[in-house]
DNA sequence: CGAAACCTTGACTTTAATCAAGGTACGTGG
DNA sequence: CCACGTACCTTGATTAAAGTCAAGGTTTCG
């Protein structure tokens, strides 16, 4: 059912200033793209927030991503390996892949930014706990969005909680654990703002104590590293 | 005391077939490149596994990869976003980004195929419990090394529990409890034995419809995708 | 005003981390 | 060759963290 409704979207689709350039308008909850469509291009952020994900096969969603102002997305070749959604009413830049030389200096450029936005995603989700997990996003959030202290939230728990491998339940418990310690503050659920950066990245971190602990215990990277007293 | 070694090590690389390849060896343990050095190129696996990690502030330790056969990985630019290490003894083909035009679509191919790995790693991180985690690891595993039921496990318990985000003891234990279900089979625990596959997938929560269901999608996405009934 | 979607919180259960102790494989040197 | 040390692996008991179940509250919008 939703399908139909994004092909006739992406008929309608007005030709940009390029050529190989288009900007196309999504809707607050439309699909961008489908999982398992073929790909032949990328989008860049206008304006607006877009998310992509992938399911597990139990329907358990992995949001791979959220992709703000000037942000690439969509970059993979054959089939997405994500679908591509608008967390908020967007604008988008689409790309065209097969363009040949011209195009692949840009097109090694977007596929630089996905990886990078791959590898954060790798980090929030390597934390060891909710209260690192949250934090470390509301921060990144803030930096992405250039807003040192008011952070908009405009997806829901539940796509906050897919991101991070979390239950809608523990994000709430941890914002709210983060309001009681003064570290944020909220205006209804959709705006927060950051009252103590320097505690929240604290927490995001790591609670100090905690890393201290660590320390004593004698750098198991090192060890990790050399697994066999290897001289080389 | 390592870093001299690799610079020695790197001192002694050889010149490849090309010009622009270069064949290196490494032994087991050492480090091929560190995290935050300046990247001028990327490394394929001739033979031999590589690790590619990040390390959190509390000295945390994330494995981003495990890199086989025919892999390519640090193919980031500017700074390396993850150190590199050999896992057993590996020979590397290195390829440097910097030499124009006509290496770019080889570039290219090589960042399309991080990207592909860092959304595996995602995906395996995304799982929601050590069952899933541990099975789907094996099973990428079997399927990478072309071995159908016999997959070597030369990474110590701890290089699977940084990679999956567990502990080495719910590692080992995950383990012995697929031993104990007949699932799998140990040769020392270094060798692993696939008994059932069948079994293993459904563990993993990808079962072979798993393909299948990436090519169409439609269908459980579309309530998560409109959470609004939104209707366009 | 009512309905729908979303958010929060409390009580309880499950899961994995931590703490602690042994066990195994393997290389080194006597 | 065997004893020893080191790194690595496994397992049991306990604790901490997050998930689940259940209920009620808030926001938004027609």
């Amino acid at each position: 059912m939703g399908r139909s409704g994004v092909q006739e979207l992406r008929a309608g689709l007005r030709p940009g200033a390029h050529g190989q350039e288009i900007e196309l308008r999504f809707r607050k909850g439309e699909i961008i793209f489908f999982q398992g469509d073929r790909s032949d291009g990328w989008f860049e952020v206008v304006s607006g927030i877009v998310r992509t994900c992938r399911f597990h096969i139990d329907g358990h969603r992995q949001l791979t991503g959220f992709y703000y102002k000037g942000d690439a997305f969509g970059v993979e070749c054959g089939r997405r390996e994500a679908a591509a959604e608008a967390v908020t009413n967007a604008i988008l830049s689409r790309h065209f892949a097969a363009a040949g030389e011209l195009e692949s200096s840009s097109q090694n450029h977007a596929l630089e930014r996905a990886l990078e936005s791959a590898n954060q995603c790798i980090f929030l989700l390597g934390r060891r706990n909710a209260n690192e997990r949250v934090a470390a996003f509301l921060l990144i959030a803030a930096e992405r969005l250039e807003s040192p202290e008011s952070i908009p939230l405009p997806m829901p728990r539940s796509d906050i909680a897919d991101h991070l491998g979390l239950t809608i339940h523990t994000v709430s418990r941890t914002i709210s654990g983060f309001v009681r310690r003064g570290l944020i503050e909220l205006d209804g659920p959709q705006m927060c703002r950051i009252i103590d950066v320097e505690g929240l990245m604290a927490v995001a971190g790591e609670e100090v104590e905690a890393a201290i602990e660590r320390l004593h215990t004698a750098g198991p990277s090192s060890v990790a590293v050399h697994p066999r007293g290897e001289r080389l």
